[in-house]
DNA sequence: TCAAACAACTCATCTATATGAATCCTTCCC
DNA sequence: GGGAAGGATTCATATAGATGAGTTGTTTGA
């Protein structure tokens, strides 16, 4: 028995849903990196005290919320923020699907950004709510532009806390390799795992209109959404504004995924 | 052993995989109805051939997917379309959270349907694309505006193939005790388990407009969804009209459940 | 040197069994 | 009648073990 065994330590909960407690936190404090490996099913089974068959019911929860990955034969590791995760599992926005051909979600495009403006600034009441943060709190406030193809379509206004993300300017944030989730994982050790996104239609204000080529006071998509890390923390608030004229935010709640 | 054993039958896919394959099929068969419980997992265990475990594990996915509920104590039971499931499932349009107080999603609201036309028509090319049925084929063409309070909020033209749904008319359409797809379920057996929504900005039409109290072009959220049932088959096209004033459209993948 | 064979390790599937917890129904007793 | 006690049935949790499949690195042998 592993000196983090879990026997006798708990009362009402499940052995499984403690250790995923247990997972979860040491994840949340680096104990595994991105990418790297956790110890081996039967490893974990050993240092826990408990069979490998709960080790197996803690870690699918985990593996099904992106936390984790499995892969036989090499083992389970901790969930990166690649390219495609963040095309299938943060960004909703793909070609109209409206007229003919292809199914809706198919055919989904990397968008291009272009950074418009890397700043210090303070939280104002909405994110400051939103970022668990008090008003006035020094963020960093980050303007993007998405193109898809050639076009520009969406703006994207990004707002994080500074003393999160320290030595975080614009070189670096324009210099990263990846996504800007993996930015914040790789170099900052947050993990974003989920996101809630909430939309409305609304008249587009002049210097979004100018930046996507519409006219003013035209409708465009204004989606607010916050992104949190582990135990439900929030990392980042983000404003985006869409061109739908030829593009469409796809909500497709538990369908099947690319992998399986 | 029982009859419908699948000792020696599957060779590359999993036993677990099959069971849920075929457990799928004998639902669209109908061979549980809605509310019904299955068989108890000794017993389809017992039936199939295959160990207890094997039956849980192909019931896990069905559940997750809110095929199927299971009671401890009780057994596992074909979910029904209540309120609770279409507010959490199906039903995304929330009171804006943008001032201040509750988090967002809670203090769901029910939308209560005001019918405003019911007719037979034929399938446009885009509906008869979305529902797999030849253009010009008829339909049923439902609308209806939801009010939530007091306000209107939200106009639904619905289509849906008539073949599938004989004998429906308005008066048994405004007379159904619950919901709109608990009225598929429960009197054509057609029990939608999926839907996926695409969402754009457009400037209202004033045909709507005048029903939702909005000036004729004001931004409005355009909302295409399309609900299928098992297998994949579509089942009812519908295009929503949101007055985002006072609402928005909440988009919370894979978060906490209100149950588990 | 190269490639095949092997060993060692991983997760994936499947079985069998035991115990607990929640529910439902019957029986019993006052 | 009414309530308590028991028993039967259900799903939930947990264990232990066998076999299979995929990966990786090493050894073997021509």
């Amino acid at each position: 028995m592993g000196k983090d065994s879990l026997a006798g330590g708990t009362y009402g909960i499940p052995l499984y849903r403690e250790l995923q407690r247990r997972l979860t936190r040491a994840l949340s404090e680096g104990t595994w990196k991105p990418g790297e490996a956790l110890p081996s099913e039967s490893r974990l089974a050993q240092q826990y005290g408990v069979s490998i068959g709960t080790v197996r019911k803690a870690i699918d929860e985990l593996v099904s919320g992106r936390i984790l990955v499995r892969q036989q034969g090499r083992g389970t590791f901790v969930a990166t923020h690649t390219a495609d995760r963040l095309l299938f599992h943060f960004f909703h926005v793909v070609p109209r699907s409206d007229g003919h051909g292809r199914p809706p979600g198919t055919e989904r495009e990397m968008p291009r950004p272009v950074l418009r403006s890397f700043r210090r600034a303070a939280a104002g009441a909405t994110v400051a709510r939103e970022l668990g943060i008090d008003a006035g709190a020094p963020i960093l406030r980050i303007d993007n532009l998405l193109l898809l193809g050639a076009r520009p379509v969406i703006v994207d206004e990004i707002s994080i806390s500074a003393p999160l993300f320290p030595d975080l300017d614009r070189q670096r944030f324009e210099g990263r390799p990846g996504t800007i989730y993996g930015l914040y994982q790789a170099d900052y050790g947050i993990n974003v795992v989920r996101s809630n996104e909430r939309l409305s239609a609304v008249a587009c204000p002049p210097a979004i209109a100018k930046l996507l080529g519409l006219r003013a006071r035209q409708p465009v998509l204004n989606i607010r959404r916050v992104a949190y890390t582990y135990a439900d923390r929030p990392v980042e608030s983000r404003v985006s504004w869409v061109d739908t004229r030829e593009h469409e935010y796809l909500s497709d709640l538990w369908k099947s995924d690319p992998d399986h």
